[in-house]
DNA sequence: GCCGTTTTCGGCCCGACTGTTTTCAGTCG
């Protein structure tokens, strides 16, 4: 699957040139996206599907279009893009990035103007040349939007995103207004670019504008208010009547991609699907509206849950009632990777056991780190037997809570592990991870854990990829061989919930659960509250399509002790 | 450029908001 994205990345950049190309070819633009797209979500492998010359049966890939993926899997170029880098106004691409600039207005700033960059444009409206194209309040949003661009321009995690909607729903329920959560936030992606907020009451959109947090009022009408919060994030409200609100929850929850399959399966059946509800097309009639679950039925659907709803698959599933019953927070009955005081935690075994029961958890792994972590403080054998007689003393006094003896294990620059077989063998449970020598050729990197993988004491390969969102790319490993080698070997791969990993991302895991290998979600705890990490690692499962069977944290305890022994 | 129970042409999701618009184009989501 490696160079799916890389084909979907290329045909997306001559959607984008297209677009800044000022040629009327809106409809080419959509049909190189819809190819971007179906080429990136799609099961195979698009080098497979191009070696069997299957390339035109890819949803949206036509002749013009399978042609130049030939071209370019044959030769690793593509003339008909080096032809457009070349005939585009240089810049054009770029300018769109600010927001209020689209194809036209980057088109004629780039063309006309001979901006290109984001830096030339800023200095033109400083300087007073583009006077008589903008009007001064466009001037003023525009130099706004580039400001933005310059220190915002990254999307928040979870727990930011979590908190902002809190904040705006608490200020909105103190003047009596209740609100829903839409938007990527509730389909739980990783990260939220803005909070998309709906409310049956009139009152929200001038509400939202008096936000003592509001920095700037994007725009304010009586349906809709945009505002830019002071420390950057983007909130939208809209307004519709209780009877859109399903309709308009299904809408602003999206995805587009999803949205789009919708609409067109309710054209199919003489009906027109907006965000005011699901209408008969001849008489105008309102079909549903009110609740998503209506409009889901309505269109023959099972209903979808917002995790689901990327246009992957889960329409179709929906239609034939074989959408995956997704695990659920409260199915998961223990943690098997969390830090003590021991190694690099801040909290006690005692305190952090104990929250761990407050929270229904009926295990714990306590998952030091070994010893050749030394910044993280790892555990010599000597001070993991010490550790194993507070965790003995803990068991007895909390049982039938239990803490499992384990540890997180380093691998070696060579694939090696610390520790002799004989002690590793002790350890009720071992996680294995890479915490250094990232810069080793993708080869020998897969090689290290491959071969980690392979040693019998070892049980689950911790936060697989290494990636840290927004600042750390995910190791160029080839997962799919690590998945095969997990699969073979009978060893599991972890969904690491600290909101800044999401280690493996929801892709990876959903491979690994097609190819059979079990998954663990773990928090990855450094102290007690950071247990709570473990709901972001669900909804990476979620929206991987796990269920509780997939998962081997929702076993009882003696069925994960046998599952790992 | 893609697609087809509307099938080789003529569509392609569609509504809110803004600006300097006097009836709609551009942008966004």
């Amino acid at each position: 699957m490696l160079r799916n994205g890389e084909v979907a990345d290329l045909l997306e950049r001559i959607a984008l040139l297209l677009e800044a190309s000022g040629e009327e070819e809106r409809f080419k633009v959509v049909a190189y996206r819809r190819a971007a797209n179906s080429v990136r979500n799609l099961e195979r492998d698009i080098e497979e599907v191009w070696k069997s010359g299957e390339l035109t049966e890819v949803q949206y890939v036509g002749e013009g279009i399978a042609k130049k993926i030939d071209e370019y899997l044959k030769t690793g170029k593509l003339g008909y893009l080096e032809e457009l880098e070349r005939k585009v106004p240089k810049g054009a691409p770029e300018l769109m990035k600010v927001q209020g600039i689209g194809p036209k207005t980057a088109y004629k700033l780039a063309s006309r103007f001979g901006i290109r960059s984001v830096a030339e444009l800023s200095a033109a409206l400083k300087e007073g040349r583009l006077d008589d194209v903008f009007g001064e309040s466009v001037r003023a949003s525009l130099l706004k939007a580039i400001e933005r661009l310059e220190s915002y321009e990254k999307r928040m995690l979870l727990p930011e995103a979590e908190a902002h909607f809190e904040a705006v729903s608490r200020y909105f329920e103190s003047n009596g207004v209740g609100v829903g959560m839409a938007g990527s936030l509730r389909r739980g992606k990783s990260t939220v670019g803005d909070l998309d907020i709906l409310c049956t009451d009139g009152r929200a959109t001038s509400l939202l504008a008096r936000f003592s947090q509001v920095g700037q009022v994007l725009e304010s009408g009586p349906k809709r208010t945009s505002v830019r919060l002071k420390d950057g994030v983007q909130v939208d409200v809209r307004v519709f009547d209780a009877e859109e609100y399903g309709a308009a929850m299904m809408y602003f929850t999206g995805s587009k991609d999803h949205n789009i399959a919708l609409r067109n399966m309710a054209i199919e059946k003489g009906w027109k699907l907006n965000e005011y509800g699901l209408f008969d097309v001849k008489t105008g009639e309102r079909v549903a509206g009110r609740t998503e679950q209506e409009v889901y039925a309505k269109l023959g659907l099972q209903y979808i849950p917002p995790e689901l709803r990327e246009n992957r698959g889960e329409i179709e599933a929906a239609r034939s009632g074989k959408l995956p019953r997704l695990v659920r927070f409260d199915e998961i009955r223990g943690d098997l990777q969390v830090h003590s005081t021991w190694s690099d935690g801040s909290d006690t075994l005692a305190d952090m056991a104990r929250e761990a029961m407050e929270i229904g958890y009926e295990y714990i792994a306590f998952t030091d780190h070994s010893v050749s972590a030394r910044i993280a403080n790892g555990l010599t054998e000597q001070r993991f037997r010490k550790q194993w007689r507070e965790i003995d003393r803990l068991n007895d006094e909390l049982a039938p809570f239990r803490i499992i003896k384990a540890v997180e294990l380093e691998i070696g620059p060579d694939g090696s592990l610390d520790y002799d077989r004989k002690f590793l063998n002790e350890f009720e449970l071992v996680g294995a991870s890479l915490h250094q020598s990232f810069r080793q050729q993708p080869e020998k990197l897969t090689e290290r854990v491959v071969k980690a993988l392979s040693d019998p004491s070892v049980d689950f390969l911790c936060h697989p990829t290494n990636r840290l969102i927004g600042k750390r790319e995910a190791n160029p490993i080839d997962m799919e061989k690590v998945i095969s080698a997990a699969r073979d070997g009978g060893k599991m791969l972890e969904i690491d919930g600290q909101p800044n990993r999401l280690d493996m991302d929801e892709y990876w895991a959903k491979r690994a659960m097609e190819e059979g290998v079990p998954i663990v979600v773990n928090s990855d705890a450094h102290s007690a509250g950071e247990l709570d990490n473990m709901a972001y690692g669900v909804l990476v499962a979620r929206r991987a399509w796990l269920q509780a069977r997939d998962i081997v944290n929702t076993k009882s305890l003696r069925a994960l002790l046998n599952a790992v022994s």
